[in-house]
DNA sequence: CACCAGGAATGTA
DNA sequence: TACATTCATGGT
């Protein structure tokens, strides 16, 4: 696994696609204002097993309704949220998964501002709790809405860990380690790394950015 | 028409 | 622990 320079590899890819784009303009945004915030936790839940495509269908509805923020978002009924998440499939189901969340964060902390001082172990911990937040929306939430330097790991980084020497299957957990320990622990550089990597992800795939 | 997209929960063995 | 199933719209 030392053949393997994750720095290098960063390297290799920014060189390759320079800044992110599209979506990442605003999920690697430095800084980003409470708003801006809110809108990404609110994406990283509606992308679940979805194209980017269809969220952003999704969130300009919400924006269309002013309910694209949490404190708005919290005082809708699941009956009139669930049509504006149509577009990106399974909106039953993330209509509660996103109620359940902007609860936590606003029963919990009482603001998404208040959350972001929350320490990092603690809030991932409580996160994972929230039903229908699993580890990478909790690590999309920490580490791109939150700036919390916490490694994201996908399909995409998987594939392209193994692709570059590492042959070795590891779970969640343990590849989210293995990235952490050969990176310096900075969220700026896990933002745009992981930006790059699904850019890649996709273009090897023969798909647009 | 068939297939799949930045997942997660649930159930089975 | 390891799979299989379910949730569902929109693009190719």
């Amino acid at each position: 696994m030392e053949k393997l320079d994750l720095l290098d590899l960063f390297r290799e890819l920014q060189q390759k696609y320079g800044r992110p784009e599209g979506q990442w303009r605003l999920w690697c945004k430095r800084p980003k204002t409470l708003l801006e915030r809110e809108e990404v936790v609110i994406g990283a839940v509606l992308t679940q097993r979805t194209n980017w495509r269809n969220v952003e269908k999704a969130i300009s509805q919400l924006k269309e309704k002013g309910v694209c923020h949490l404190a708005e978002i919290q005082k809708t009924r699941p009956e009139e949220l669930a049509p504006l998440l149509k577009p990106v499939g399974f909106y039953q189901t993330k209509t509660i998964y996103l109620l359940n969340l902007v609860n936590f964060i606003l029963q919990e902390y009482g603001s998404l501002l208040k959350t972001k001082r929350v320490p990092l172990d603690s809030l991932r911990h409580k996160l994972l709790r929230v039903k229908g937040i699993g580890p990478e929306t909790a690590d999309d939430i920490l580490l791109y809405a939150l700036d919390k330097p916490v490694f994201v790991i996908d399909e995409y980084t998987r594939r392209l860990i193994k692709k570059r020497g590492l042959n070795t299957p590891l779970d969640y957990f343990h590849l989210q380690q293995f990235c952490q320990t050969h990176l310096p622990r900075d969220y700026r550089l896990y933002q745009d790394f992981h930006a790059l990597i699904v850019i890649d992800g996709k273009i090897d795939r023969g798909e647009k950015v």
